[in-house]
DNA sequence: AGCGTAAATTGACCGTGGTCATTTATTAGG
DNA sequence: CCTAATAAATGACCACGGTCAATTTACGCT
């Protein structure tokens, strides 16, 4: 078993993806249809579930990606010392998930890892933003947040708010207030309770 | 405009949902078929989206009519005096949710509604949900939580809470702890802070 | 080089959600 | 009662995601 996966096979896919990112480009994630894919990538549409377990496995590649990168430079930030400044490290991402209903909706489907082996890029970037947050609210630094739970769990907190603002965005009811208005309200309340 | 809508409409539209409910039964909301409701309803394919906008619209009516239905009991119970009682009474509706992912997904995608006009019956399940849990806050009211916030606050995290910790319940990675206990965990911190 | 086997690819085919021009039923007016 | 106008119902049709038996390609071995 010296080469299981032959240089073919790495080469569709990457045919596949690059087709998919061009579509994108064109007519957005929702506008993406496997047979614009296949066709640009000029295979047979078999090959396309040869590659990925269904359309979308391929969404969750392409939003997973951008997803990652933002994190990446989020993480480079120094952390945040205010609610105001959290919000504000907050909006890329936001803004990324948020960017259609649709988007937001793939996200949201995969976030949690349905199966334990190999989790998608969308629910490693949730891992990693838990991991991103979490130290913003170490023990040893200096910040005014509150300190009576762990920063794990102030992480998983602003993760609940920052979907539940998100939600809310696309509420028409609801959407007179911002996002970042209705995340600072909430994580004043969750970061700086005053009991 | 006397008589706008027809008695055969209501009629129709009744054998629809019937033929829908009995399909649930046997089939789970996921193995429902547009085609095999109008085929119980004696209908034809286009009367059904004369009625509904589309297959999405009739499963959120009747899962909409579930947590309305358990809503409706949890309002009647004496509001929580403890995490672990706000937990209880919170299980029925957690329940609910969850039977299935695919449930849970219906749900979360209609939570919020995305038309003024008209909000469907899950979405109205949750504007009711935010009015029982602050009912539970009342700044009046005999409890231990936490008074530096509204009520209404309180409610809108309980929501993000609970959706937060049925998220990672179908998470395979994570669902080695409990629904009651993770929220457990959240709510000590949301509603009880000791800064 | 030639061969056998396993992996990759193909494309006709299917299931199912959703559409729409046409047909049928209902109602109001004379 | 008849007729015109409107509302409701019909079903052939389409779009698109996904399947799978058949075919082609690549690779290790002698």
């Amino acid at each position: 078993m010296n080469k299981p996966v032959q240089q073919r096979t790495l080469k569709t896919r990457a045919n596949l993806v690059e087709a998919a990112r061009a579509i994108v480009l064109d007519v957005g994630y929702e506008g993406l249809r496997t047979e614009e894919v296949v066709k640009r990538a000029s295979v047979a549409k078999g090959t396309f579930f040869a590659h990925f377990a269904d359309k979308d496995a391929l969404l969750e590649l392409l939003i997973g990606e951008a997803l990652l990168e933002c994190l990446d430079q989020m993480a480079e930030r120094p952390a945040p010392v205010t609610v105001p400044e959290v919000v504000e490290h907050l909006m890329p991402l936001i803004g990324l998930m948020t960017q259609s209903r649709f988007v937001f909706d793939v996200i949201v489907r995969h976030s949690g890892a349905a199966v334990v082996e190999s989790l998608g890029p969308i629910a490693q970037s949730f891992d990693l933003q838990y991991a991103v947050f979490a130290k913003w609210f170490d023990p040893e630094g200096d910040h005014p947040f509150r300190r009576d739970v762990p920063p794990e769990l102030l992480a998983e907190g602003i993760q609940a708010f920052a979907i539940q603002a998100m939600a809310l965005m696309f509420c028409a009811i609801n959407s007179v207030t911002s996002v970042e208005d209705r995340l600072t309200v909430y994580l004043n309340a969750w970061l700086l309770p005053s009991k």
